[in-house]
DNA sequence: TCGATACATAAGCAGATACTTATATGATTC
DNA sequence: GAATCATATAAGTATCTGCTTATGTATCGA
C-alpha cells in the first residue's frame, strides 16, 4: 500500500479500466472480465496488483470473489496531491480550500 | 500528457523525489541533482519523462535549464480523482464538495 | 575561437512487467 | 465423492524501463 504500489498499479491502462469499471459498482472477477479482451489469469493478476496497492478490496462469496473500490487508495492519492497544493493554479482555489479541511 | 504518461511518470520513486524537490522551488537540473545518487543522463531522462507527462516544465536560461512544477499535471490527476468521488469515504466529505465546485 | 560547463541524446544491457498456457485450489451441485 | 465452476498460482517469454557509458549540442568566458 505504498505510493510506489499505488502509482505503479495505476500506470497500467488495463488496470485503470478495471478500476473504473469497479467504481461503477462492485462485481466479481468474471463479470468484471466481460467485454474486456483479457485472459482469466491476467485479470486475477491485475486484481492482485490493485488489491495490494489498496485500490480495491475483495470479499469471497461462495465460489465468487466480489471486488469493490477501496477508498483507502483514493484517499492516499488525495493526500499525495494535497502535498503540492502550493503548486496548484489559482483556478482550482476551491480545491485548495477543501484539501485544507482534509488536514484536520 | 495522457493519463498513461502521468501515472507512469509517477510510478518511479526517483521521479517522485525529483518532482517533490521541484515543488519546493524551481531549480536547474544540476542543482536538482545535488544530494541525489543519480547520473546526469539519468536525471535528464527523468526530467524528460516528467515533462512529457505534463508534471514539469522547463525554461532555458543561458547555459542552464530551469525546471518547475507544471500545474497541468496536478490538475489532470485531480480531475482523474474527481471521477471517483462517489467511492470516497464520508470522512472526506469536504473534498467531495470541493471537487464538485471544480466541475464548473 | 578554444576550452569549459550544462544538458541532451544514443546505444546497450540487466531487471521488471504484462502477458500467455498449464495447473492448482476452493466452493457448489449432482 | 465426482464433475464443474470461479479464481489463484506457476512458469515461461516478449517487451518495457531505468540505468550506464559514450558522445552530441548549446552557451559561456577567456
Amino acid at each position: 500500500m505504498s505510493e510506489d504500489d499505488l502509482f505503479r498499479a495505476l500506470a497500467d491502462p488495463t488496470r485503470r479500466a478495471i478500476f473504473e469499471k469497479l467504481a461503477a459498482g462492485s462485481m466479481n472477477a468474471s463479470v468484471l472480465r466481460e467485454g474486456m479482451a483479457i485472459s482469466q489469469p491476467a485479470m486475477s493478476q491485475h486484481l492482485s496488483v490493485l488489491r495490494s496497492a489498496g485500490l480495491v478490496r475483495e470479499e469471497r462469496q461462495g465460489r465468487f470473489v466480489n471486488y469493490e473500490v477501496d477508498p483507502d487508495g483514493l484517499t492516499h492519492i488525495a493526500q499525495w496531491l494535497s502535498k503540492y497544493r502550493a503548486s496548484w493554479p489559482a483556478r482550482i482555489d476551491a480545491l485548495k480550500a477543501l484539501l485544507k479541511d482534509m488536514d484536520q
